[in-house]
DNA sequence: CTTAACTCGTACAGGTGCATACGACTTATT
DNA sequence: AATAAGTCGTATGCACCTGTACGAGTTAAG
């Protein structure tokens, strides 16, 4: 993103560097929120000099990492249909949405201890928008319960899915039952 | 914890430090898991020198506060009224003790870098039986669904607190109503 | 082919945190 | 009052991570 604003050209051999930095950033620190910049230059298999050469500093790249997960979330929500009942509509949304959003949770975590809370809250307002109209909706259909504040069932969701992950990485949660089991408990929790 | 085994008298003096130290770790490491020694130190108002006297390492002092937060854990359940239906004995278990939990989670976090996972699981070993016995015994009465395995049941109780407390500390969560909510989230999870 | 962009190693400076060593002062205990 | 235990400052060594600077080699693009 250096020389985003001169309007002069960009090699494709930069952009490729790039894009696998994004890319094994948002791998590392899904693993490891405090993983260092020359942990993640290596995982891109690049020195860390280029990648200071793309990303002024480490807050930067975080902020690219994370950046790149949303437009991924963004990209998979996009494609969900979202006709029929909210109780249906939910579960497509989960089937292909929860891994991802799973993977992501400690990327969160190392982008909440370097990013101001407002600008998280920003990047994250477009997906947050899209489930928060889905339990309004499911909630005026008499499908959802209304005697929880909407933010509460919005982000119990995000933590239900974040302890799926967690539960799965440690083994102790096959994981092919995984969905099964998110999307049973998440259904439980929002019923009316 | 030095001077154990050696038989010798130990002064009161010194039990206090151990106290204050102790008490300042459960504090600082439950608000940001990276506290430093020396940010622990000086929250007992004690010097780093005679924190180094009573603990050896960081993991030593982590460890102590861990088994702290867990004794305190064990004599609030031991005092809960185990009587009656599963489902109201739930209820009770999570009013008294949902605070302390909430606020022990990234006193854990701390201790997942730094203790090997296997002495986590066996110092929350009394704890989590506690509770797996009474999800046990409501699955048996029919009060509690079954369609889940039970280790996910007992995680999913966890995570939900954990959310609570982060939605609370964030202000996104009145303090007055987090307790309800908890509770009528986990019921939901747990309801047959 | 020429040039500018890119790669990447080495080196350095600044900061932080952990852990140990030494020594002097203070306080509980007998 | 005497002694051992405890407190605590200063200094030191080590390891790690961040970010910058210089410079030489490589490669894409015109």
């Amino acid at each position: 993103m250096t020389t985003a604003s001169t309007g002069r050209r960009r090699r494709a051999d930069a952009e490729r560097s790039i894009a696998r930095i994004v890319s094994a950033a948002r791998e590392c620190l899904s693993r490891d929120p405090n993983a260092s910049i020359d942990d993640i230059a290596k995982a891109a298999g690049v020195g860390r000099m280029t990648l200071y050469g793309h990303f002024r500093n480490r807050k930067e790249l975080i902020e690219a990492a994370m950046a790149d997960a949303l437009r991924a979330g963004e990209e998979v929500l996009s494609e969900v249909d979202l006709t029929g009942p909210a109780q249906e509509v939910l579960t497509r949304l989960l089937e292909s949405s929860w891994s991802l959003v799973a993977e992501s949770t400690a990327l969160l975590a190392a982008a909440q201890g370097v990013l101001p809370a407002g600008r998280i809250r920003e990047m994250h307002a477009g997906p947050a928008q899209r489930v928060e109209d889905l339990v309004r909706r499911g909630q005026e259909e008499g499908a959802f319960r209304t005697d929880m504040p909407i933010a509460w069932l919005v982000s119990v969701v995000q933590y239900v899915l974040h302890g799926a992950a967690e539960e799965t990485r440690a083994g102790r949660l096959k994981p092919e039952e995984t969905g099964r089991v998110v999307i049973a408990t998440v259904q439980s929790i929002l019923a009316a």
